[in-house]
RNA sequence: GCCGGGUUGGCGGAAUGGUAGACGCGAUGGUCUCAAAAACCAUUGUCCGCAAGGGCGUGCGGGUUCGAGUCCCGCACCCGGCACCA
């Protein structure tokens, strides 16, 4: 409290009254569960009325350092459209979880050897505390953490399922590996290579399965991050080939890990894209990275060798171009296609100056092993070397020279391609250099220069006993060559995706164990539900082996390994009790957020992860045809690739076993912006706190910036300790309320974009408040000053202007201006002194999902009883919409003259006289001639002279 | 290089093709006070003008239109993503 002698009117709106208010209303809210929202069934079963509406925020990490002011952003904007939802009548689910797992903690553990989940528990206690004083409407019945072994049960649940199933390319959809058994079994089906199922071993079988699962085990080259002591996933290495977490450097290995066939569903992942109510940016990275093309396949054979060169292309209507070929120099072919000797008249720059080409191939091998994948990246010059060996170009015949080069790739496509100098730069540069011949398939507009033509246009030089291209549109040409390759068995139409397989495990103690065990023939046994969760077992180190982070020859080497009695263990998996080995990687730290949003619709449920009437309720499809999800998900966009796409993988796999029916975990997804801060270094470049910045501007109105005696120089960037610029809500608390810091961040600028931090502009919002406060309370005496008195039609009309706005606005997420209009109704009656309860009652009410405590406390000083939480949100009245005069604007030649004001319903007549009868615009005509007068009655009249 | 987003007062930002700068911060002046803070009131794009009023003004250059921050064409710069992906 303020020492009375401060505060001349002990009812002011003060931080320290807000506090009271707020805290109080706090309590209230949670022991009245007013934030309580109904489940058709189960544990949560009440009695629903109205829409339902699941709103949902992107999981926070429950951090050490705290929260700072940037980060309730989000979930204040859930908040607010989530209460308004409320106000409308619908059924609101709204709750906060945590995603518990993850390195900090990991870390933490290691240099202070607390246990990860002490400490994790004990930032998840400080987090509650701190958004609980924010005031948001979460139903705490609802929230969770990935760590509770309620929930890991569920996470290993869904990994068992995804383990247990295979994709049926026939049907489109993942379907149980108990049903391609049974196939087998009954003889429906056999290998590929046509052996009986009959006649496989055991160990035969569980090879010819376990090559299908969804997840399964690959030993194949991986990310291999020393520094974190883990492999990762492509989407969590930078284009610069490091760890997106830490900046370690990353190189590529082959390893034995977990993997998820996500590539499965490459197709349903861009194409469901279009179904779902996404921002553009972020469906557009998703389809990037899936990186989807439609070319051909196609066979280039070599003479003497029994494997034709297989390669992909997207222009396969250039094919008659092609005038040599290259391999990635990992590509397994090379061996065979390197000859013995150079054949004749060999140029002497194919050959690198090797004397044979075994020679030169081996060397360029060597070279191109060295380097790293970013060293290939930044040498963009084209390299390469003649194998020695011709291939034939099926459409016409021509011997054409194979080269390998490591500007083909070898993890795209088939690692091979027919270059064709004359329609793409990078195979023309290298004909460039190799001096190879350049033909031009695509006919290029008159006085294009330059080397290759990869514009539109006719193609040309297409021609072959059978097949023309010449003439034809490049998309026909590709539909003709294609046709005519696949008719010869020499190709045939294709995709290719850039997305690979998720690398799923982590040699990291803090994560969620597989629920996997090896059997004696080292065969992988998903463990039965009842045996779920396998719980993290202790350890005497938290600590993954760590290794210089430039180490690439190291080996990962995961915690669990360290822990041999909880490693080997004797389990009844239904051939009596026998000994088992544990997997001892962990789940990496997206797999309790791939299902998260399906546990809040049902949380405490034991049988099942969500009960199939809760989750059809509050996820399903709301007409046929649609996919479903989550209504509103707000988050940052740094989530766009990893998170995001994850979760709608294992979406769709659980909605293809039927677990659930949505096709999508979110149907609607918005990118809330960041709030960014003022960073101040000194002369040295070292940050000094922010807070203690003085803000100095001289006579000529130049600004500086002071810490004490020193001048410092201001940066813009991310809040937060490294840069000394945090600012807590804690502190805003403090100083202003919750409800101010709502209301400030709110209208801070539209929710999208991201904007700077000012504690200086905190203030505006309060006034507000306080001026609102005024408005019903006397601040001395503590009485209401609401009266009955009946509302002039200036006021009648913008109240419901700003019952229009504010709805409109609140509907799509515009709280900036949706702020903005309540402040005006709010100086309007201030300057007034209008406190009718006509007037201020729908204000509270409209400011309540803004500020919801001073809302309540305001309505409950009106006179009701009840929450202010299910009341009607305010509703227009079309009949004051229309003001009883209105201002019209008179140009001439385009530029403002004259002002009128008139009645709404003037005619174009009326004021159109009245409009050239303005003394201002009578001079401004200045006798000339009025040619035209366009008139948009009653706002405007344009004249023309 | 390709894709996506952006550029409006001193600052954050607002504007269905129709009064550019709502609302807020800051600044300036005032009320209250012994004084200060808080609060409240007024002014605040810029230039000319005593004023009435006028000129200029939404990154730059064109265009469409009676009228363009908004639509079209071209360009510059900034931010984000991807990048030898055949």
């Amino acid at each position: 409290m303020t020492t009375p002698d401060q505060t001349p009117a002990s009812y002011r709106y003060t931080s320290a009254l807000a506090g009271q208010i707020e805290q109080r209303w706090q309590d209230r809210w949670e022991s009245e569960g007013t934030f309580e929202a109904p489940n058709p069934t189960g544990d949560l079963a009440g009695e629903i009325t109205g829409d339902k509406y699941f709103i949902m925020d992107m999981f926070p990490y429950p951090s050490g350092a705290g929260l700072h002011v940037g980060h309730p952003l989000g979930y204040i904007a859930t908040d607010v459209a989530g209460r308004y939802r409320r106000m409308r009548g619908d059924n609101v689910l709204h709750a906060l979880g945590f995603d518990a797992f993850g390195l900090p903690a990991e870390i933490h553990a290691v240099e202070t050897g607390e246990h990860p989940r002490t400490n994790t528990l004990s930032n998840i206690d400080n987090m509650r505390r701190q958004l609980r004083r924010l005031g948001l409407a979460h139903d705490q019945r609802r929230s969770f953490a990935t760590i509770d072994p309620d929930f890991m049960r569920w996470t290993q649940w869904i990994f068992v399922q995804i383990f247990e199933s295979w994709y049926d390319e026939e049907q489109g959809k993942a379907r149980p590996i108990s049903e391609l058994r049974a196939e087998y079994e009954s003889g429906a089906r056999t290998a590929p290579d046509g052996t009986a199922w009959a006649d496989l071993t055991p160990i035969e079988r569980s090879v010819l399965i376990d090559a299908v699962r969804l997840a399964y085990i690959d030993d194949s080259p991986v990310n291999w991050c020393p520094g974190l002591g883990t492999v990762l996933a492509n989407e969590e290495v930078t284009a610069e080939g490091r760890s997106e977490r830490g900046n370690f450097p990353v190189f590529t290995r082959n390893l034995r890990q977990w993997k998820m066939r996500i590539t499965a569903y490459s197709d349903r992942l861009i194409d469901d894209l279009d179904r779902v109510d996404w921002p553009e940016s972020v469906k557009s990275m998703q389809r990037n990275w899936i990186g989807r093309s439609h070319g051909a396949r196609i066979s280039f054979p070599v003479e003497g060798i029994a494997t034709p060169i297989a390669v992909f292309t997207t222009r396969p209507d250039t094919i008659f171009g092609t005038t040599y070929m290259v391999l990635a120099p990992e590509h397994e072919l090379v061996d065979q296609l390197t000859t013995e000797a150079w054949p004749d008249e060999t140029p002497l720059q194919w050959t690198n100056g090797a004397a044979s080409p075994a020679e030169a191939v081996t060397a360029y091998r060597a070279m191109a092993a060295a380097k790293t994948d970013l060293e290939r990246q930044e040498n963009k010059e084209k390299t390469g070397v003649f194998t020695g060996s011709f291939a034939t170009n099926p459409v016409n015949g021509a011997k054409v020279p194979v080269f390998i080069a490591d500007y083909v790739l070898t993890g795209y496509g088939t690692g091979a391609i027919m270059a064709v100098p004359g329609g793409d730069e990078r195979d023309h540069e290298f004909a460039e250099s190799y001096a190879l011949p350049i033909i031009h398939t695509v006919q290029a507009p008159e006085g294009f220069e330059g080397g290759a033509y990869t514009g539109k246009g006719v193609v040309i030089n297409s021609t072959n006993d059978e097949l023309s291209l010449d003439g034809m549109e490049i998309d026909d040409a590709k539909d003709a060559v294609i046709t005519w390759l696949q008719a010869h068995g020499a190709g045939e139409g294709t995709t290719t995706y850039r997305l690979r397989d998720w690398l799923f495990s982590r040699q990291r103690y803090w994560g969620e164990p597989f629920p996997i065990v090896y059997d004696e023939l080292d065969q992988p046994i998903a463990l039965p539900d009842s045996m779920l969760p396998v719980e993290l077992p202790e350890v005497p180190d938290y600590s993954p082996k760590t290794y210089e982070p430039e180490d690439a020859n190291s080996n990962p080497e995961p915690p669990l390994a360290r822990v041999p009695e909880w490693v080997h263990v004797e389990l009844d998996l239904g051939d009596g009790p026998k000994m088992y080995r544990r997997e001892t990687n962990t789940m990496p730290n997206w797999a309790g957020s791939s299902w998260y949003e399906l546990r809040y619709a049902d949380p405490h449920n034991a049988d099942r992860l969500v009960d199939p009437e809760n989750e059809r309720y509050w996820l399903g499809p709301r007409k046929p045809g649609e996919t479903g999800g989550v209504d509103l998900y707000v988050g940052g966009v740094e989530h766009a690739v990893l998170h995001l796409l994850y979760a709608r993988f294992w979406h769709k796999v659980l909605f293809d076993l039927g677990h659930v029916s949505s096709e999508e975990p979110f149907h609607k997804l918005f990118n809330q912006g960041y709030i960014q801060a003022h960073a101040y270094t000194d002369s040295r470049g070292v940050y000094v706190e922010a807070a203690g910045v003085e803000e100095r501007t001289d006579e000529a109105g130049v600004t500086t910036y002071w810490s004490g005696d020193e001048q410092v120089t201001r940066e813009f960037g991310k809040m937060g300790k490294s840069l000394k610029n945090a600012v807590t809500p804690d502190e805003m608390y403090e100083t202003y309320g919750a409800d101010t810091l709502r209301v400030y961040e709110m209208s801070m600028g539209p929710m999208d974009v991201s904007r700077p931090w000012e504690t200086r502009a905190v203030v505006g919002a309060q006034r507000f408040l306080q001026r609102v406060w005024r408005l019903l309370v006397d601040e001395d005496s503590g009485d209401l000053l609401a009266d009955d008195a009946e509302l002039d039609a200036t006021t009648l009309h913008i109240l419901h202007v700003t019952i229009d706005g504010v709805r409109s606005d609140m509907e799509h997420m515009r709280f900036n201006t949706a702020v903005a209009k309540l402040i005006e109704l709010t100086n309007h009656l201030t300057k007034e002194g209008l406190r009718s309860r006509a007037a201020v009652e729908p204000l509270v009410l409209m400011l309540a999902p803004l500020a919801p405590h001073i809302g309540e406390e305001l309505w409950s000083r009106l006179g009701h009883a009840e929450t202010l939480t299910h009341e009607p949100f305010p509703v227009a009245d079309p009949a004051h919409l229309s003001a009883a005069s209105v201002t019209c604007v008179v140009q001439v030649l385009g530029k403002v003259r004259g002002k009128l004001e008139v009645s709404p319903d003037i005619s174009d007549e009326e004021l159109t006289a009245l409009a050239l009868a303005e003394p201002n615009v009578v001079r401004s005509i200045d006798g000339r001639e009025v040619r035209k007068v366009i008139v948009r009655a009653p706002k405007l009249v344009s004249i023309v002279v």
